[in-house]
DNA sequence: GTTAGCACTCAGTTATTGCGAGTGCTAATA
DNA sequence: TATTAGCACTCGCAATAACTGAGTGCTAAC
């Protein structure tokens, strides 16, 4: 399955123009562009080769050639290089999130402004799961009559909110006593383990203060187990301007994908293969949705602890290796960032 | 400028065919459907008279007709009438505001789902804004090392949270400290007054609460003047199927929209006519991405105050009267439920 | 005032043609 | 043997022409 160095060399020309073009490309552009002092005759022998080969594909008889999905594979794996960026953008790019607020919510939105505007495509950023961590506290603030916010903070400093509202109002004393009774459970338990069993397992409670407890539980799991509020997306009127997209129903199918933030979370954190850049090129994709895209993910960490996943959505004819270069170095500012703002 | 019955019957008509089909209306179309007993001649005389009137165009000489901006003020203002919805919808929308969790969030983001589900355009609907209340308090929780959560309570019981870095760590003490220096200040003013000078007049604060208190000022402004989280909106691709919004470029301009959460925003508030129910049509919107569409907005009150707004946007061809119906509905249920929520 | 009849208009559809970019094949060439 | 020039062929696409039909305005009769 090995190409020939020509043969690896008029794959890349083709590919690099049709991504930049979204035109077929045909034997007398090639020649032209490639730069190997071959005819258009040659080239077309070398293209029938590859096109036997499967990466190339014909639109039509008469047609110039098109990159197929295995071309994309073959570029992403044997051809392209992940390169350093220019040092303008990224002294830009580590200004911007040395500027950004002390809020994680806000650092989530701005790497994804940032990651659209770098690549031209849609990006998408998932901020730290709360339920990956341990509870360090849990406030409470009691907010009118019967209602209270609860605050859930972690070992690391990432807090959660939860309003409540409770079948009885309650009173600074009883605000304390849950509070008590709460963190007695929570602390330095991992918050995904949040069940009722273990509270039963909590004995000096109070019948009162036992109900209350059973209220509280069932929110506190759906707000913390709730994946929505974790995703960040912009960009998605980018990839409009791609000729791809001139069909309206293209464009329904990529916002009901970016609205369903739950499969996007779950397509961007299942990781096989533990590589840095991770890329899924069309139909490699398992979400039925993302057939006609491309998708390259990446993942921040702190203390070497998988934090959360970001990437860009685009054509299946992507600039690879630009995008795999920027995330790769939003990569290492997210790492630093981060771990400014949170610690272990 | 009084259209005679006739007159008045025909446009009605017109119009409401064309809202369904979004096709010229042709004088035997017309003929068949308005069941006035008259034929296709003089129905052809009487558009031509509502023509030079300015209440139809003909897209092209040999068309139908349709409605013009001017034919739909006229039918919103003079023809159409606020129904009362169907009894089974009623129940439904009620039993659906009952079911939703005692979230403020929450209930905006059912609110917008029901009104797009209802009315098949893109609902908006625009949460309190916690500036306009007075603060009945502020609780500090400190999240780690130099971070602090600050949740900032209104007397009716909203909250919101500030998340600050500091300029140095903070312990126990010093929250507290702080926290009895800015609920001295905050207690009891109006949210949307927050100014340094007010600050600047609290006496008893040693140099380093003073130095904090003016790190945090800036971010809790920030935070609680920031529009956009009270924005919610959904039901985007409803307009896709709409022929209409065909054209990539009409999607475009409508996605820009709906993300300028703050143009949004303030469109919705400038209530000017005090009516309940606002209808704005075309270019009768002040905003130039708005000069396509149409927009049906009312308010939410608690107390006879205005808390919010909620709408929807939709084609000039819109369905004015369930549109409007359906707000006038939903608009006593969100009173209904908000007073619930919060309290005065 | 209303209507039937008729000539006219014009967007949209279908059919026809020509163009051009591109191919595969073959035979000549290095 | 690999490369290339030449040539006939293919086929999408754009431009043009012809056709269709829904709808109009006008006029004359009712």
């Amino acid at each position: 399955m090995e190409l020939n160095e020509r043969k690896k060399k008029i794959l890349e020309v083709i590919i690099r123009d049709y991504i930049n073009t979204a035109e077929p490309v045909g034997s007398r552009t090639l020649s032209k562009r490639c730069n190997l002092g071959i005819s258009p005759a040659t080239i077309r022998n070398e293209m029938a080769d590859l096109e036997d080969l499967g990466y190339l594909v014909q639109p039509h008889t008469s047609s110039g050639r098109i990159p197929t999905q295995k071309a994309y594979r073959y570029y992403v794996d044997e051809i392209m290089e992940i390169r350093k960026l220019e040092k303008m953008i990224r002294t830009d790019i580590h200004r911007g999130f040395l500027n950004t607020t002390t809020e994680l919510g806000s650092t989530m939105d701005h790497t994804a402004r940032v990651l659209s505007q770098l690549t031209n495509y849609t990006a998408v950023v998932l901020a730290p799961r709360v339920t990956n961590f341990n509870c360090r506290n849990v406030q409470i603030v009691s907010l009118i009559k019967n209602r209270v916010l609860m605050v859930v903070v972690t070992n690391e400093g990432m807090a959660k909110n939860i309003e409540v509202s409770l079948s009885q109002d309650v009173d600074n004393a009883l605000v304390l006593k849950l509070s008590n009774v709460i963190n007695g459970f929570l602390k330095n338990t991992n918050l995904s383990d949040l069940s009722s069993e273990l509270v039963d397992r909590i004995q000096e409670m109070t019948p009162e203060e036992s109900k209350l407890i059973h209220e509280i539980i069932p929110h506190l799991k759906k707000v913390l187990l709730d994946e929505d509020s974790e995703v960040h997306s912009t960009g998605l009127t980018n990839l409009f301007n791609y000729p791809e997209f001139s069909d309206v129903n293209k464009i329904k199918q990529l916002i009901n994908l970016v609205q369903e933030k739950q499969v996007l979370s779950e397509m961007m954190t299942n990781n096989n293969g533990n590589q840095v850049i991770r890329i899924k090129i069309g139909s490699e994709n398992d979400n039925e949705n993302l057939k006609d895209f491309s998708i390259i993910t990446s993942t921040y960490e702190l203390d070497g602890e998988m934090m959360g996943a970001f990437g860009v959505i685009g054509p299946t004819r992507m600039n690879y290796d630009n995008v795999s270069s920027v995330l790769n170095y939003i990569r290492n500012e997210l790492n630093l960032h981060i771990s400014n703002l949170l610690m272990k």
